[in-house]
DNA sequence: TTTATAATGTTAAAATTATAACATTTCTAA
DNA sequence: TTAGAAATGTTATAATTTTAACATTATAAA
């Protein structure tokens, strides 16, 4: 149980998020208190750097806001690899054509597909992730399905069951996925159970198979196996990729384009 | 060649991208002018809508920025009854206990609504839309459940039978509805005709039901009723409501709440 | 240059906000 | 339940900001 007055910073947090900045006034009135109490409160927001005081009201602190944002979001992501994914994502953009249904699996190189997704012809997009859909939500001729559920935070992936039905109410033309391991031996894997009725259900769902994924990801067995190599159509990377993977590619018809 | 006025009126905007919201007195030293001067040209920004104006101060106005994202966002709704809507929203937030399962309707109240969320105890979210579904993925403590389904670009709400799933599969503590049309004899509406599922099932999902409507809604009838005033167990509303609903809820014996 | 106009500065009084000291209420633990 | 402590309210005074009226300075056109 919080004390009084803890629930009042919380609300005058929560006031000013609605109107930044407000006054002791305003506060004062509006929580039913005096302006002393507002003022005491404001310092101890103050020393928690969460506001800062002027004279007569309160601002908030967002040097905070910025700071946390998302664990997963792009400040992570964007540290390693992010030149080739943005190659990727831009070269996989290429495979979108007029009125498709395109699904675009979670993962950080997926976000920078749906930031290259291209908004000058109409086509519908299937998105699983908090990210892709803040992207595609902006774009003007996208129809957008959100097949939603439970919420992970760490990958800012929503899935349930329901949402797997969704996906087969709705075969695509094409399948963008990602991944976190690559292996010859072992398959393409990823590093969440909870992806895997997702993903194997998008790539039975899609005519068109794509994998994009960077070099650092070859030769690597992740937790959760969810498809072989055989079954793409398609694998994007870059250039760095082993060379056993190119003759791989080669012997089994997979078209492998390199940036 | 730009008068001296307006050089230093983009100065001022500059000074304000630098450090947000900044005082009369520190620009007026800095520009070394005197304060009146600085007033005048604050007069001068705020007419433009650049900046607001506060007592020792001034902040940049940042509506412009919202208002270019999302057609329904905020900037339609904001400017309608947006203080009754800010203090409704807060005053419901009260009614959250830690670990309930509460869910969120549509609606720019509910916005608000999901702005004013307390972050200070954990419980679980089911939202609908995307405004809702940014501001509640921000929190640290909430569990996030988004039905997903189809997406409507007016509302920025996503709906779909494999949602309303998901709604039944998580009964709520407490439902959050918004209206827009609330009439004694006509009971509670809505403006869309694919809310309807979705709110329905909202209201049979929780045990306590709780109605966020300003008072601009009352004595209208919209195109989708979707439940009577008496399914309600509270009405958050403000103190401009007609007179006979006040002796109506009285009567019915549902807690009337105005702000 | 002169003159009219606009822009800026100055001042004092009014309004608002801040502070500090003390009174009262509320909460907590014995 | 009650004493002590913490939180909140009240008040008067101090500090700051706002306003409005008018003085001064800069600017541009005749």
């Amino acid at each position: 149980m919080l004390s009084r007055q803890e629930k009042r910073l919380n609300r005058i947090i929560k006031m000013l998020h609605l109107s930044n900045p407000t006054t002791v006034n305003n506060l004062s009135s509006i929580m039913d208190v005096s302006h002393m109490t507002i003022r005491r409160d404001l310092e101890l927001l103050k020393e928690r750097k969460l506001v800062d005081i002027f004279h007569g009201g309160v601002i908030l602190n967002n040097e905070k806001k910025r700071a946390k944002q998302h664990p997963y979001s792009l400040s992570f992501a964007n540290k390693q690899m992010n030149p080739e994914k943005k190659l990727i994502a831009v070269k996989a953009s290429s495979y979108i054509k007029s009125n498709d249904i395109i699904i675009l699996d979670t993962g950080s190189t997926m976000e920078y597909f749906a930031r290259a997704l291209p908004d000058c012809f109409p086509f519908t997009v299937i998105c699983f992730t908090l990210n892709s859909l803040v992207h595609v939500s902006k774009m003007d001729q996208a129809e957008i399905i959100f097949p939603g559920g439970y919420f992970h935070e760490n990958t800012l992936m929503f899935e349930s069951k329901e949402g797997i039905e969704l996906i087969k109410e709705n075969p695509a033309d094409t399948a963008f996925i990602s991944a976190s391991g690559i292996s010859m031996e072992a398959g393409v894997s990823c590093s969440n159970d909870y992806e895997f009725a997702t993903k194997t259900e998008m790539i039975k769902s899609a005519d068109k198979k794509i994998l994009l994924v960077d070099s650092s990801k070859f030769n690597k067995v992740k937790s959760t196996p969810f498809a072989e190599l055989t079954d793409f159509d398609v694998i994007i990377s870059d250039k760095s990729i082993p060379k056993e993977y190119r003759d791989y590619c080669n012997t089994q018809n997979i078209e492998l384009i390199l940036v």
